[in-house]
DNA sequence: CTATCGTGCAACCGTCAGGTTGCCCATCGT
DNA sequence: ACGATGGGCAACCTGACGGTTGCACGATAG
């Protein structure tokens, strides 16, 4: 699997940061300032995350005059949440098979 | 959204506990010591892993003799993969009507 | 032109998490 | 009964992380 993978989680892994992915998803688009106005943090610290979730692939901003626009992008969410189901499935199956070893071994 | 979930996310933020996720979806089960001896790490260090994955749901810990053996939960797994895709579609859902906003502007 | 607003950058601080070592307890094999 | 083996617990170290403050810079409004 990708190594991203564990770049997204580590992104996620912040209250700060889900809010900013959360609010992200309503707004579309932001400005560090504008965001920074709706949390008890300083605007550095929300450009600090920001700067992380844009590492983890999650977000791009981009100049626009003086203000820094942030827009986020779903395609490294997918690919996170591909991996979850797949682990999830794996570990399904893996104690489905434990299950019918101990019925086999009761026979 | 469960308050869980990012519990899950943070606790698969670091890569040894990844590997431990993976680790369990192949064996299905296993003690620290033996999870320890596939990593460069300490048993200790692999017990605390064991531990935060468990606080999290990932995994529960049971005494066998004088054995510990861990096995995984697949459920916070789906939850985490759900709330990923949620996320994900409202982003998908914005950016189109970002889209669109951009293109009645140009009209 | 100047004041202001939105950013970026760098230094700094406190805390927590990952990791180690050392010790002690319980269990199992012989 | 006894030694080896698997675990838990606690103290400790270190580095990274979340957060702050201060300053300097480009863009914009008046």
């Amino acid at each position: 699997m990708d190594a991203r993978v564990d770049a997204v989680f580590g992104a996620l892994a912040d209250p700060s940061r889900l809010y900013l992915v959360e609010r992200l998803a309503v707004l579309g688009t932001a400005t560090p300032t504008e965001l920074a106005g709706e949390l008890p943090i300083t605007r550095q610290a929300v450009t600090k995350h920001l700067a992380t979730l844009e590492q983890a692939g999650l977000v791009s901003g981009t100049r626009e005059g003086r203000n820094t626009v942030y827009r986020p992008d779903p395609r490294p969410l997918r690919e996170a949440a591909r991996w979850l189901e797949v682990v999830g499935a794996q570990w399904d199956a893996r104690l489905a098979a434990l299950a019918q070893h101990v019925e086999r071994r009761r026979a």
